[in-house]
DNA sequence: TGTTTGTACTTGTATATACAGCATGATAAA
DNA sequence: TTTATCATGCTGTATATACAAGTACAAACA
């Protein structure tokens, strides 16, 4: 029932996908043919198609026509981010430890600069009640640009880090995710007794150029570590 | 040096916000002032401005302006199926149980049915050179649309169970993930003799409507179960 | 037979115009 | 002073037109 034209053909289009009338691989109405059947113009019936093709519904081929796209299920979105996840269960934010270390092997890999350059290492211990709930290593390199401050790198998140130096928009960020049994480390972090299941939380971000900026991993306590994904097409 | 026109302005005001030039929250040159700017038409610069807002660099605001966006850092794109994991890691998925029982209390709520009423839960095991790597568990209310054939059930995936009845553009799937420790049922069907880090993933799928469709967990030994993510702005 | 050309259809780009609706600040009226 | 009105600039919608470029197929040619 909408009044605006192109929101009804992109509508009309989708309930005939989702009622399974317009079967993936199918080829949809031409522009022309539904600006005629409409009798809109053919830039509206266009912005129908194109909507449709933006949420993922249909796709165009030029010079043959729109067509029902495969559905594939395999996308999520995901939210996860340490400033939410702080904001929701965490009181304070505990610097732990700041460090100069050579990079190790791994560390060099994940930053890509050479084998035992000097890297900044912090950890920070994240409590609840004054009780550990997690706790993240951070691995910055350490040469370029500005001297940093501990104090400043102690409490910081991982977009707090960046925006010193870049613009967020600059900036990508990848996740790894896996579940771990806590160890003696962890166990001491997190005055653990026994095994207990931590998430562990991988993120590294990367400036336009590929370069790596931060780098490191968050271990949280089974309890708060539940994250929430849904589908996008 | 693109010569599309609108491709363009995207890019000259995209390069812009990643330079720092225009920071969130800052108003960016009208239509009519780019159009004239350039020498396009209005159109022309709006279909920039347009592209740039669907990538989410900035907002519109009728009777104001476009606005650069406060970059959120919070979004991903998680890439997770079935269908995708048996591919990559399942030698044979071996159909361990099938049964029909009345919904427990959690089943009723998140299958959104009377509880006691009957179910079908199916128990699945995922093998990898003939060792267990994974199991999950599906619920399915018993009761609308066809009866359904246990084989068929015990093979198929979400989307596959999904298909039978539904067109896959009509239904959307909520995942959660937490870690966990093996359990004795879990470190029966797992083969496994001590406690082991697990990673759980709880899909649902609902259909438009909003009713569940289907509901279960898998339970993935760690070295199989790492997830990536990417940010999506 | 095999190749080329032409034609008709498709989407993609670009422009010009018009009006509706929102936001804001200046102006006029109460 | 307070309130109402208006003008202006903004985005949103809709239409008409034009040409470029890709695809498919039939007709004409060698």
């Amino acid at each position: 029932m909408t009044a605006i034209k192109y929101m009804q053909i992109m509508e009309d289009l989708k309930e005939q996908i989702e009622m399974g009338a317009l079967a993936p691989g199918d080829m949809l109405p031409s522009e022309n043919s539904l600006s005629s059947r409409y009798g809109i113009s053919r830039m509206s019936a266009r912005k129908g198609l194109l909507l449709l093709a933006e949420k993922g519904y249909i796709y165009s081929a030029p010079g043959k026509g729109y067509f029902v796209s495969e559905p594939t299920y395999s996308k999520h979105i995901l939210y996860f981010d340490e400033t939410e996840f702080i904001k929701r269960y965490v009181d304070e934010v505990k610097l732990y430890r700041v460090d100069i270390e050579p990079a190790s092997e791994e560390v060099s890999m994940e930053l890509k600069i050479p084998i035992n350059k000097k890297v900044i290492v912090v950890k920070n211990i994240f409590l609840a009640d004054d009780i550990p709930i997690a706790y993240d290593i951070k691995y910055l390199p350490y040469d370029k640009g500005q001297p940093i401050i501990e104090e400043e790198i102690g409490y910081a998140t991982f977009p707090e880090i960046v925006t010193n130096q870049f613009s967020l928009f600059s900036v990508k960020k990848e996740l790894k995710i896996w579940p771990e049994i806590s160890n003696e480390e962890s166990n001491k972090l997190l005055r653990l007794k026994d095994a207990h299941p931590l998430l562990v939380i991988e993120q590294k971000c990367i400036n336009n150029d590929g370069k790596p900026i931060v780098w490191g991993h968050m271990h949280i306590k089974r309890e708060y570590s539940k994250l929430y994904a849904v589908s996008s097409l």
